[in-house]
DNA sequence: AGCTTAACCTACCGATCGTTCGCTAAATGC
DNA sequence: GCATTTAGCGAACGATCGGTAGGTTAAGCT
Protein backbone atom coordinates (compact mmCIF):
# COMPACT_ATOMS: atom_id res chain seq x y z
CA UNK A 1 0.00 0.00 0.00
CA UNK A 2 2.55 2.55 1.45
CA UNK A 3 5.80 2.65 -0.72
CA UNK A 4 9.05 3.10 1.14
CA UNK A 5 10.28 6.48 1.97
CA UNK A 6 13.43 8.16 0.95
CA UNK A 7 15.56 9.66 4.02
CA UNK A 8 14.05 13.02 3.27
CA UNK A 9 10.85 11.79 2.95
CA UNK A 10 11.24 10.22 6.77
CA UNK A 11 12.08 13.14 8.24
CA UNK A 12 8.57 14.18 6.70
CA UNK A 13 6.56 11.67 8.36
CA UNK A 14 8.49 12.23 11.79
CA UNK A 15 7.60 15.76 11.42
CA UNK A 16 4.11 14.94 10.19
CA UNK A 17 3.80 11.93 13.35
CA UNK A 18 4.91 14.72 16.03
CA UNK A 19 2.29 17.34 14.79
CA UNK A 20 -0.28 15.09 14.90
CA UNK A 21 0.80 14.40 18.53
CA UNK A 22 0.77 18.11 19.00
CA UNK A 23 -2.82 18.31 18.13
CA UNK A 24 -3.83 15.44 20.27
CA UNK A 25 -1.80 16.20 22.88
CA UNK A 26 -3.88 19.70 22.91
CA UNK A 27 -6.82 18.20 23.61
CA UNK A 28 -6.27 14.97 24.84
CA UNK A 29 -2.80 15.66 27.04
CA UNK A 30 0.68 14.19 26.38
CA UNK A 31 -0.13 11.11 28.11
CA UNK A 32 -3.41 10.77 26.15
CA UNK A 33 -1.64 10.64 23.00
CA UNK A 34 -1.57 6.93 22.53
CA UNK A 35 0.59 5.29 19.59
CA UNK A 36 -2.39 2.94 17.91
CA UNK A 37 -3.87 6.35 17.89
CA UNK A 38 -1.38 7.99 15.94
CA UNK A 39 -0.75 5.14 13.86
CA UNK A 40 -4.24 5.23 13.09
CA UNK A 41 -4.83 8.56 12.18
CA UNK A 42 -1.68 8.90 9.95
CA UNK A 43 -2.51 5.46 8.32
CA UNK A 44 0.59 3.70 9.43
CA UNK A 45 1.63 0.73 11.96
CA UNK A 46 1.90 1.37 15.28
CA UNK A 47 5.69 0.23 14.83
CA UNK A 48 6.39 2.27 11.93
CA UNK A 49 5.12 4.97 14.37
CA UNK A 50 7.32 4.44 17.37
CA UNK A 51 10.48 3.36 15.04
CA UNK A 52 10.91 7.16 14.93
CA UNK A 53 11.27 7.49 18.55
CA UNK A 54 12.32 4.41 19.70
CA UNK A 55 9.96 4.89 23.07
CA UNK A 56 7.04 6.96 23.81
CA UNK A 57 8.64 8.97 26.20
CA UNK A 58 10.90 10.19 23.35
CA UNK A 59 7.90 11.41 20.95
CA UNK A 60 6.47 12.96 24.32
CA UNK A 61 10.11 14.64 24.16
CA UNK A 62 9.98 15.56 20.48
CA UNK A 63 6.78 16.80 20.98
CA UNK A 64 7.41 19.54 23.61
CA UNK A 65 10.56 20.61 21.37
CA UNK A 66 8.14 21.09 18.46
CA UNK A 67 5.91 23.90 20.99
CA UNK A 68 8.46 25.05 22.01
CA UNK A 69 9.95 25.97 18.85
CA UNK A 70 6.51 26.77 17.64
CA UNK A 71 6.08 28.87 20.40
CA UNK A 72 9.39 30.82 19.97
CA UNK A 73 9.04 31.65 16.40
CA UNK A 74 4.85 32.61 17.14
CA UNK A 75 5.70 35.38 20.11
CA UNK A 76 9.47 35.69 20.78
CA UNK A 77 10.61 36.04 17.06
CA UNK A 78 7.83 38.33 15.86
CA UNK A 79 8.17 40.71 18.25
CA UNK A 80 11.60 40.40 17.76
CA UNK A 81 11.63 44.27 16.07
CA UNK A 82 9.85 46.28 18.55
CA UNK A 83 11.82 48.30 20.64
CA UNK A 84 13.09 46.48 23.78
CA UNK A 85 11.39 47.13 27.61
CA UNK A 86 7.37 47.32 27.96
CA UNK A 87 6.77 47.70 24.70
CA UNK A 88 8.05 44.67 23.31
CA UNK A 89 6.71 42.58 26.50
CA UNK A 90 3.13 43.97 26.08
CA UNK A 91 3.33 42.88 22.37
CA UNK A 92 4.48 39.31 23.42
CA UNK A 93 1.89 38.65 25.52
CA UNK A 94 -0.60 39.97 23.25
CA UNK A 95 0.78 37.46 20.92
CA UNK A 96 0.59 35.10 23.33
CA UNK A 97 -2.66 35.58 23.62
CA UNK A 98 -3.41 35.69 20.18
CA UNK A 99 -1.70 31.86 19.49
CA UNK A 100 -4.17 30.84 22.63
CA UNK A 101 -7.06 32.21 20.82
CA UNK A 102 -6.10 30.65 17.07
CA UNK A 103 -8.08 27.50 16.50
CA UNK A 104 -4.82 25.88 15.13
CA UNK A 105 -1.38 26.55 16.61
CA UNK A 106 -2.18 27.18 20.59
CA UNK A 107 1.54 26.87 21.66
CA UNK A 108 0.88 28.67 24.56
CA UNK A 109 -1.88 26.59 25.66
CA UNK A 110 -0.11 23.10 24.96
CA UNK A 111 3.34 24.51 26.63
CA UNK A 112 0.41 25.38 29.89
CA UNK A 113 -1.65 22.11 29.49
CA UNK A 114 1.42 20.32 29.58
CA UNK A 115 3.02 22.11 32.54
CA UNK A 116 -0.12 21.00 34.73
CA UNK A 117 -0.37 17.87 33.04
CA UNK A 118 3.13 16.83 34.32
CA UNK A 119 3.70 19.33 37.64
CA UNK A 120 3.40 16.49 39.75
CA UNK A 121 5.08 13.56 37.96
CA UNK A 122 9.22 13.55 38.15
CA UNK A 123 10.57 12.58 34.87
CA UNK A 124 11.99 14.25 31.91
CA UNK A 125 9.17 15.53 30.68
CA UNK A 126 8.78 17.43 33.33
CA UNK A 127 12.08 18.65 33.53
CA UNK A 128 11.63 20.16 29.98
CA UNK A 129 8.63 21.95 30.80
CA UNK A 130 10.64 23.13 33.87
CA UNK A 131 13.71 24.70 31.07
CA UNK A 132 10.89 25.54 28.83
CA UNK A 133 8.76 28.02 31.56
CA UNK A 134 12.28 29.06 33.13
CA UNK A 135 13.51 30.24 29.88
CA UNK A 136 10.24 31.84 29.66
CA UNK A 137 10.31 33.22 32.51
CA UNK A 138 14.16 34.76 31.88
CA UNK A 139 13.11 36.47 28.95
CA UNK A 140 10.40 38.59 30.35
CA UNK A 141 12.44 39.00 33.57
CA UNK A 142 15.30 40.55 31.02
CA UNK A 143 13.06 42.68 29.17
CA UNK A 144 11.55 43.89 32.73
CA UNK A 145 15.09 44.68 33.78
CA UNK A 146 15.77 46.41 30.57
CA UNK A 147 12.27 48.76 30.96
CA UNK A 148 13.62 49.81 34.49
CA UNK A 149 17.25 50.74 32.74
CA UNK A 150 14.76 52.48 30.61
CA UNK A 151 12.83 53.84 33.03
CA UNK A 152 9.70 52.81 32.15
CA UNK A 153 9.41 51.03 34.91
CA UNK A 154 9.94 52.25 38.75
CA UNK A 155 13.74 51.49 39.85
CA UNK A 156 12.30 50.27 43.08
CA UNK A 157 9.71 47.72 41.78
CA UNK A 158 9.75 44.02 42.15
CA UNK A 159 10.62 42.47 39.08
CA UNK A 160 10.37 38.54 40.30
CA UNK A 161 6.79 39.61 41.43
CA UNK A 162 5.64 41.19 38.33
CA UNK A 163 6.94 37.95 36.25
CA UNK A 164 4.45 36.24 38.53
CA UNK A 165 1.71 38.36 38.02
CA UNK A 166 2.18 38.56 34.27
CA UNK A 167 2.21 35.18 34.17
CA UNK A 168 -0.79 34.46 36.10
CA UNK A 169 -3.09 36.69 33.24
CA UNK A 170 -1.36 34.23 31.02
CA UNK A 171 -2.76 30.96 32.90
CA UNK A 172 -5.96 33.20 33.04
CA UNK A 173 -6.66 33.48 29.61
CA UNK A 174 -5.35 30.48 28.66
CA UNK A 175 -8.45 28.93 31.24
CA UNK A 176 -10.71 31.49 30.40
CA UNK A 177 -10.10 30.46 26.72
CA UNK A 178 -10.00 27.05 26.54
CA UNK A 179 -12.61 26.15 29.81
CA UNK A 180 -14.85 29.14 29.47
CA UNK A 181 -14.15 29.74 25.73
CA UNK A 182 -14.58 33.37 26.79
CA UNK A 183 -14.29 35.60 23.74
CA UNK A 184 -13.51 38.56 26.15
CA UNK A 185 -10.15 36.77 27.17
CA UNK A 186 -7.96 38.31 25.33
CA UNK A 187 -9.29 41.91 25.36
CA UNK A 188 -9.24 41.01 29.47
CA UNK A 189 -5.76 39.74 29.82
CA UNK A 190 -4.37 43.09 27.14
CA UNK A 191 -6.00 45.46 29.80
CA UNK A 192 -4.56 43.59 32.71
CA UNK A 193 -0.74 43.33 31.29
CA UNK A 194 -1.24 47.30 29.99
CA UNK A 195 -2.17 48.31 34.03
CA UNK A 196 0.63 45.72 35.09
CA UNK A 197 2.99 47.64 32.43
CA UNK A 198 1.55 51.15 32.25
CA UNK A 199 1.93 51.07 28.23
CA UNK A 200 -0.63 51.17 25.68
CA UNK A 201 -0.36 48.83 23.34
CA UNK A 202 -0.94 49.37 19.13
CA UNK A 203 -1.86 46.37 17.39
CA UNK B 1 -9.15 -11.49 55.09
CA UNK B 2 -11.60 -9.10 55.07
CA UNK B 3 -14.87 -9.63 56.95
CA UNK B 4 -18.04 -8.00 55.32
CA UNK B 5 -19.13 -4.32 56.50
CA UNK B 6 -22.33 -3.12 57.74
CA UNK B 7 -24.49 -0.31 55.78
CA UNK B 8 -22.32 2.32 57.58
CA UNK B 9 -19.12 1.02 57.34
CA UNK B 10 -19.52 0.44 53.32
CA UNK B 11 -20.13 4.46 53.56
CA UNK B 12 -17.15 4.31 55.35
CA UNK B 13 -15.21 2.30 52.76
CA UNK B 14 -16.67 4.42 49.60
CA UNK B 15 -14.88 7.72 51.53
CA UNK B 16 -11.91 5.94 51.57
CA UNK B 17 -12.13 5.61 48.08
CA UNK B 18 -12.61 8.62 47.04
CA UNK B 19 -9.85 10.20 49.46
CA UNK B 20 -7.26 8.24 48.10
CA UNK B 21 -8.99 8.73 44.60
CA UNK B 22 -8.05 12.82 45.51
CA UNK B 23 -4.97 11.92 46.84
CA UNK B 24 -3.96 10.39 43.65
CA UNK B 25 -5.51 12.65 41.38
CA UNK B 26 -3.72 15.31 42.78
CA UNK B 27 -0.22 14.23 41.52
CA UNK B 28 -1.37 11.66 38.38
CA UNK B 29 -4.36 13.55 36.88
CA UNK B 30 -8.20 12.68 37.38
CA UNK B 31 -7.69 10.49 34.53
CA UNK B 32 -4.67 8.65 35.57
CA UNK B 33 -6.27 6.94 38.44
CA UNK B 34 -6.76 3.46 37.94
CA UNK B 35 -9.36 0.81 39.80
CA UNK B 36 -6.26 -1.40 39.68
CA UNK B 37 -4.08 1.24 41.74
CA UNK B 38 -6.87 2.64 43.82
CA UNK B 39 -7.53 -1.83 44.60
CA UNK B 40 -4.01 -2.18 45.56
CA UNK B 41 -3.42 0.90 47.84
CA UNK B 42 -6.55 0.25 49.74
CA UNK B 43 -6.44 -3.89 50.02
CA UNK B 44 -9.53 -4.37 47.85
CA UNK B 45 -10.12 -6.20 44.95
CA UNK B 46 -11.45 -4.08 41.90
CA UNK B 47 -14.68 -4.86 41.58
CA UNK B 48 -14.80 -4.20 45.16
CA UNK B 49 -13.67 -0.43 44.69
CA UNK B 50 -16.07 -0.26 41.26
CA UNK B 51 -18.63 -1.61 42.92
CA UNK B 52 -19.43 1.45 44.74
CA UNK B 53 -19.64 3.39 41.70
CA UNK B 54 -20.73 1.76 38.87
CA UNK B 55 -18.51 3.53 36.28
CA UNK B 56 -14.94 5.23 36.39
CA UNK B 57 -16.65 8.59 35.66
CA UNK B 58 -18.91 8.11 37.97
CA UNK B 59 -16.13 7.95 40.42
CA UNK B 60 -14.36 10.71 39.22
CA UNK B 61 -17.40 12.59 39.89
CA UNK B 62 -17.97 11.71 42.97
CA UNK B 63 -13.84 12.84 43.15
CA UNK B 64 -14.86 15.93 41.81
CA UNK B 65 -17.68 16.61 44.16
CA UNK B 66 -15.38 15.65 47.51
CA UNK B 67 -13.25 17.92 46.07
CA UNK B 68 -15.28 20.77 45.52
CA UNK B 69 -17.10 20.03 49.47
CA UNK B 70 -12.80 20.36 50.47
CA UNK B 71 -12.59 23.37 49.32
CA UNK B 72 -15.98 25.06 50.32
CA UNK B 73 -15.05 24.16 54.04
CA UNK B 74 -11.42 25.27 53.33
CA UNK B 75 -12.11 28.80 51.85
CA UNK B 76 -15.23 29.63 52.07
CA UNK B 77 -16.63 28.55 55.22
CA UNK B 78 -13.33 29.72 57.20
CA UNK B 79 -14.01 33.36 56.23
CA UNK B 80 -17.59 33.31 56.34
CA UNK B 81 -17.21 35.18 59.42
CA UNK B 82 -14.65 38.20 58.10
CA UNK B 83 -16.53 41.13 56.81
CA UNK B 84 -17.96 41.09 53.27
CA UNK B 85 -16.37 42.87 50.35
CA UNK B 86 -12.36 43.05 49.79
CA UNK B 87 -11.54 42.07 53.12
CA UNK B 88 -13.19 38.52 52.72
CA UNK B 89 -12.41 38.28 49.61
CA UNK B 90 -8.40 39.02 50.56
CA UNK B 91 -8.74 36.44 53.20
CA UNK B 92 -10.31 34.16 50.69
CA UNK B 93 -7.89 34.06 48.78
CA UNK B 94 -5.02 33.79 50.61
CA UNK B 95 -7.25 30.79 52.50
CA UNK B 96 -6.91 29.61 49.01
CA UNK B 97 -3.07 29.81 48.16
CA UNK B 98 -2.39 28.66 51.63
CA UNK B 99 -4.14 25.43 51.13
CA UNK B 100 -2.24 24.93 47.88
CA UNK B 101 0.76 25.19 49.86
CA UNK B 102 -0.07 22.65 52.43
CA UNK B 103 1.03 19.50 52.12
CA UNK B 104 -2.09 17.61 52.57
CA UNK B 105 -5.75 18.84 51.04
CA UNK B 106 -4.52 21.04 48.34
CA UNK B 107 -7.85 21.35 47.31
CA UNK B 108 -6.95 24.54 44.95
CA UNK B 109 -4.62 22.52 43.11
CA UNK B 110 -7.18 20.04 42.58
CA UNK B 111 -9.32 21.71 40.98
CA UNK B 112 -7.48 23.73 38.91
CA UNK B 113 -5.36 20.53 38.06
CA UNK B 114 -8.67 19.07 36.40
CA UNK B 115 -9.46 21.92 35.28
CA UNK B 116 -6.92 21.91 32.91
CA UNK B 117 -6.87 18.58 32.46
CA UNK B 118 -10.59 18.32 31.21
CA UNK B 119 -10.86 21.26 29.50
CA UNK B 120 -10.70 20.02 26.07
CA UNK B 121 -12.32 16.64 26.72
CA UNK B 122 -16.26 17.57 26.85
CA UNK B 123 -18.39 15.11 29.08
CA UNK B 124 -19.73 15.13 32.45
CA UNK B 125 -16.51 15.23 34.27
CA UNK B 126 -16.05 19.06 32.09
CA UNK B 127 -19.66 19.89 32.89
CA UNK B 128 -18.64 19.17 36.67
CA UNK B 129 -15.33 21.27 36.38
CA UNK B 130 -17.33 24.24 34.76
CA UNK B 131 -19.68 24.27 37.19
CA UNK B 132 -17.87 24.33 40.18
CA UNK B 133 -15.05 27.27 38.70
CA UNK B 134 -18.71 28.98 37.33
CA UNK B 135 -19.86 29.47 41.22
CA UNK B 136 -16.73 29.98 42.63
CA UNK B 137 -16.31 33.19 39.68
CA UNK B 138 -20.00 33.91 41.05
CA UNK B 139 -18.92 33.92 44.78
CA UNK B 140 -15.90 36.12 43.89
CA UNK B 141 -18.12 38.64 41.57
CA UNK B 142 -20.44 38.99 44.16
CA UNK B 143 -18.15 39.87 46.74
CA UNK B 144 -16.60 42.82 45.08
CA UNK B 145 -20.23 43.80 43.83
CA UNK B 146 -20.53 44.33 47.87
CA UNK B 147 -16.81 45.83 47.89
CA UNK B 148 -18.33 48.39 45.36
CA UNK B 149 -21.54 48.85 47.80
CA UNK B 150 -19.28 49.76 50.35
CA UNK B 151 -17.19 51.77 49.04
CA UNK B 152 -14.37 49.83 48.78
CA UNK B 153 -14.03 49.73 45.16
CA UNK B 154 -14.60 52.42 42.66
CA UNK B 155 -17.86 52.18 41.17
CA UNK B 156 -16.77 52.65 37.51
CA UNK B 157 -14.66 49.46 38.07
CA UNK B 158 -15.00 46.62 36.14
CA UNK B 159 -16.10 43.46 38.48
CA UNK B 160 -15.47 41.14 35.54
CA UNK B 161 -11.74 42.20 34.73
CA UNK B 162 -11.24 41.65 38.69
CA UNK B 163 -12.33 38.59 38.67
CA UNK B 164 -10.25 37.60 35.99
CA UNK B 165 -6.94 39.05 36.83
CA UNK B 166 -7.98 37.65 40.84
CA UNK B 167 -8.18 33.85 39.16
CA UNK B 168 -5.26 34.82 37.44
CA UNK B 169 -2.90 35.24 40.24
CA UNK B 170 -4.28 32.01 42.02
CA UNK B 171 -3.52 29.91 38.85
CA UNK B 172 0.11 31.81 38.56
CA UNK B 173 0.29 30.81 42.39
CA UNK B 174 -0.69 27.02 41.68
CA UNK B 175 1.72 26.61 39.46
CA UNK B 176 4.40 28.55 40.93
CA UNK B 177 4.23 26.04 43.62
CA UNK B 178 3.17 23.03 41.97
CA UNK B 179 5.81 23.23 39.34
CA UNK B 180 8.83 25.50 40.31
CA UNK B 181 8.13 24.94 43.96
CA UNK B 182 9.08 28.19 44.99
CA UNK B 183 7.72 29.12 48.60
CA UNK B 184 7.84 32.60 48.02
CA UNK B 185 4.60 31.82 45.88
CA UNK B 186 1.97 32.63 48.75
CA UNK B 187 3.59 35.71 49.49
CA UNK B 188 3.71 37.02 45.64
CA UNK B 189 -0.06 36.13 45.72
CA UNK B 190 -1.10 37.75 48.75
CA UNK B 191 1.47 41.04 47.31
CA UNK B 192 -0.29 40.89 44.14
CA UNK B 193 -4.39 40.48 45.69
CA UNK B 194 -3.96 43.38 47.81
CA UNK B 195 -2.55 45.44 44.83
CA UNK B 196 -6.03 44.32 43.27
CA UNK B 197 -8.02 45.17 45.99
CA UNK B 198 -6.69 47.90 47.95
CA UNK B 199 -6.27 46.14 51.53
CA UNK B 200 -4.15 44.90 53.69
CA UNK B 201 -4.80 41.42 55.08
CA UNK B 202 -4.18 40.85 58.71
CA UNK B 203 -4.25 37.48 58.84
C1' DA C 1 25.52 -4.40 -10.23
C1' DG C 2 26.05 -5.38 -5.47
C1' DC C 3 25.65 -4.19 -0.73
C1' DT C 4 24.14 -1.68 3.28
C1' DT C 5 20.94 1.08 5.55
C1' DA C 6 16.58 2.07 7.15
C1' DA C 7 11.54 2.97 6.76
C1' DC C 8 7.68 0.53 7.25
C1' DC C 9 4.99 -3.55 7.53
C1' DT C 10 2.49 -7.77 9.92
C1' DA C 11 2.18 -10.25 13.88
C1' DC C 12 2.70 -10.79 18.33
C1' DC C 13 4.25 -10.10 23.38
C1' DG C 14 3.03 -9.35 28.40
C1' DA C 15 0.79 -5.99 31.07
C1' DT C 16 -2.95 -3.32 32.28
C1' DC C 17 -7.17 -1.02 31.33
C1' DG C 18 -12.46 -0.76 32.81
C1' DT C 19 -16.01 -3.82 33.50
C1' DT C 20 -18.87 -8.11 34.36
C1' DC C 21 -19.89 -12.47 36.35
C1' DG C 22 -21.08 -15.69 40.04
C1' DC C 23 -20.35 -16.36 44.58
C1' DT C 24 -19.93 -15.92 49.85
C1' DA C 25 -21.19 -14.16 53.97
C1' DA C 26 -22.56 -10.65 56.97
C1' DA C 27 -26.02 -7.17 57.95
C1' DT C 28 -30.73 -6.04 57.79
C1' DG C 29 -35.99 -6.42 57.48
C1' DC C 30 -39.89 -8.99 58.75
C1' DG D 1 -35.68 -17.51 62.54
C1' DC D 2 -35.94 -16.87 58.00
C1' DA D 3 -35.69 -14.22 53.62
C1' DT D 4 -33.61 -10.43 51.45
C1' DT D 5 -30.20 -7.38 50.57
C1' DT D 6 -25.57 -6.09 49.69
C1' DA D 7 -20.32 -5.38 50.43
C1' DG D 8 -16.73 -7.42 48.73
C1' DC D 9 -14.11 -11.26 46.55
C1' DG D 10 -11.82 -14.16 42.77
C1' DA D 11 -11.73 -14.90 38.14
C1' DA D 12 -12.30 -13.77 33.86
C1' DC D 13 -13.77 -10.73 29.66
C1' DG D 14 -12.31 -8.04 25.48
C1' DA D 15 -9.83 -4.04 24.45
C1' DT D 16 -5.89 -1.49 24.43
C1' DC D 17 -1.49 -0.15 26.19
C1' DG D 18 3.85 0.38 24.89
C1' DG D 19 7.08 -2.25 22.74
C1' DT D 20 9.55 -6.10 19.94
C1' DA D 21 10.86 -9.55 16.20
C1' DG D 22 11.36 -10.54 11.68
C1' DG D 23 10.49 -9.81 7.07
C1' DT D 24 10.03 -6.75 2.85
C1' DT D 25 11.35 -3.19 -0.06
C1' DA D 26 13.15 1.00 -1.53
C1' DA D 27 17.11 4.49 -1.36
C1' DG D 28 21.85 5.50 -1.47
C1' DC D 29 26.68 4.46 -1.72
C1' DT D 30 30.58 2.30 -3.93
Amino acid sequence: MSPRKSAVESAATRTRIVERAFDLATSEGLEGVTIGRLAFDLGMSKAGVIGHFGTKEALQLATLDSAVERFRRRVVDRVAGVPAGTRRLARAFGEWVDSMADAEGHAGCFLTSVATEFDGRPGPVRDAVLAALSSWSAYVASELRTAVELGELPVDGDVGQLVFELNGVALAAHQSIQLHHDPEAPARARRAVVRLLGVEVAD
